[in-house]
DNA sequence: ACATATATACTCGAAATGAGTATTATGCCG
DNA sequence: CGGCATAATACTCATTTCGAGTATATATGT
């Protein structure tokens, strides 16, 4: 066994939603890739990796996690590194989803929109163009360019999975890993260390960032249905058409209005204040709460979406 | 920054179902607690964290994992020693789940059903006795003991959770971390090097195995219900029957028979084989095969469970 | 007063769900 | 051979949930 040493690194998604934006904090390392705040796990001074976790991105953010869970751990060779070529030590990289409400970033630090590296995963206002001119027919032509048979047939049941018929909106990191290895995103030629020719999607981040953040939106895009993670990121009373807003910039997705308060009424997640919201028009909204109570009442909260499938609503 | 060294373990949960019994694939450390197969990662070595974890498991229970899926990275400081003395380098352990079908196992190792590890999750027959008579009383004592006021009702929220109303078969994690912090199990005593003076429920394992095979548990009844996994564990054809009984043996619970076919059928999971099984009594029944091509047509294509609340079948 | 913009209430049909009852195909036992 | 026990499979039915609308209420600005 050759003496090559591991070390592992902490990042976290912290993600917050502002009006309709879904946005996630970065580090703006001057000139470089955009990146998610990380630092390396010291064995020494934490007891969990979690208050590692709490500890660099204090010092990097200024920020007091709220809502932190783990996402995935990932150790490929090869996907860590920030020019294509390796680094001494091998990193593993622990991801962790954080949710909070936006307010005054560090110096450094910014919010930007997750649908800047995802552009494709925004379906609100219609399907992302982008996604008949340029994703099908490269993944197109990355079928074609199949070894041989097999991994033809593997590569166009992928292709079907991630963008043929019926979106499944959870599926992020699949079709992040798809385009990662059709080529069709900085990172792979950057980890790669060849020059890429072609086009790349969404803009890159640094290390293995994005796809950490690709795991993050999945996450809490599946989450979001059976658990009452939303209000994490809710003002303590907020409008029922915030909520429903805040939902949509997070699913990607337009919701049906008229169910969607059925639904979250019905199950009890919230409750009036009896206090009103004061628009510029219109009329205006209660103000409702989260039941902290649904915690004890039912297994399983989610937030049932109400898709809709047609016009406007 | 002090030098401690970080070391990263690999264990898996080798899930198969016999019959009506789910089990895990444990080695027996002669006279110590059951053990998950594992193993520390070698970065010189190995691309992935699971090309890891293959040559581990490979070598120690000559088996070849099929389905494999990452579950959660564990680094708590004391959680992962064998009788609570710190060892000097900190071990951050990474958990995998693998599906196969039961096979001879190589010596050393056993296949052991997962309700020796968590007897009160398995609801086939009934509720069962100890979650009234032992678990709850404990549990309620635990509530009464907290150190003031604020944490006794995050005690009791999580006991109504774990244990109250409406059981929700997902929640095995959960559960066992209550239990571990009620000090109802081995490892808690074990962990703190203090002595043992009340129950213990179900068998200990090695250092935070059991943990480990909750959050495999976990995450396979829940994976059950939207992607079909429950097919990783049949034999390449089955009865609607056999099907049944693997997935209730997982989820711990008995389903409605004829519903549980009708939504078989309805979402073109299974094809039917012309040919029919030879039963000792009662008529034959048809013997299926997975349709591998749901995987290409639906989004979703996991198992609605169909439960049952009332009698019998 | 009315046009416009929202919020909120209510309706309706289609599908999914939970719980049964009914019918069919075996082996076995006298 | 006829009837029973045992399972498999088919069909029924009421209830709930879902998706999609229409209708009504309450603001503001002109």
């Amino acid at each position: 066994m050759s003496k090559e040493n591991v070390s592992i690194g902490l990042s976290a998604a912290i993600v917050a939603v502002e009006g309709e934006r879904p946005s996630v904090l970065v580090v703006a390392h001057q000139g470089k890739d955009d990146a998610l705040p990380f630092g390396p796990f010291d064995p020494a001074q934490q007891r969990t990796l979690e208050s590692g976790l709490r500890k660099w991105v204090g010092e990097q953010t200024r920020f007091d996690l709220g809502y932190t869970e783990q996402l995935y751990t990932f150790g490929d060779k090869g996907r860590h590194s920030a020019g294509g070529h390796g680094s001494s030590t091998r990193v593993v990289s622990v991801g962790y989803l954080a949710l909070t409400r936006q307010g005054k970033e560090a110096p450094e630090t910014e919010w930007r929109s997750w649908y800047h590296y995802f552009p494709w995963e925004d379906w609100r206002d219609s399907k992302p163009a982008m996604i008949e001119s340029a994703i099908l027919p490269a993944l197109k032509k990355f079928v074609k360019d199949a070894p041989n048979a097999e991994t033809a047939e593997l590569r166009r049941e992928r292709l079907n999975v991630c963008f043929g018929e019926g979106w499944d909106e959870e599926r992020v990191l699949e079709r992040y890993e798809l385009l990662y290895e059709a080529g069709l995103v900085e990172e792979f030629w950057r980890d790669s260390g060849k020059a890429n020719k072609g086009a790349s999607l969404g803009t890159a981040m640094l290390f293995d960032h994005r796809r950490i953040l690709a795991t993050a939106i999945a996450r809490l895009r599946g989450k979001l249905k059976y658990r009452p993670v939303v209000f994490e990121l809710m003002a303590p009373t907020f409008t029922l058409l915030e909520l429903q807003r805040t939902v949509e910039a997070l699913a990607g997705l337009r919701l049906h209005k008229q169910n969607f308060r059925r639904l979250v009424a019905e199950q009890g997640l919230v409750e009036g204040t009896g206090k009103f919201s004061a628009p510029a028009r219109g009329r205006p909204a209660e103000l409702f709460r989260f039941r902290r109570d649904v915690l004890r009442e039912r297994p399983a909260p989610g937030l049932r979406l109400g898709v809709r499938r047609s016009k406007a609503s």
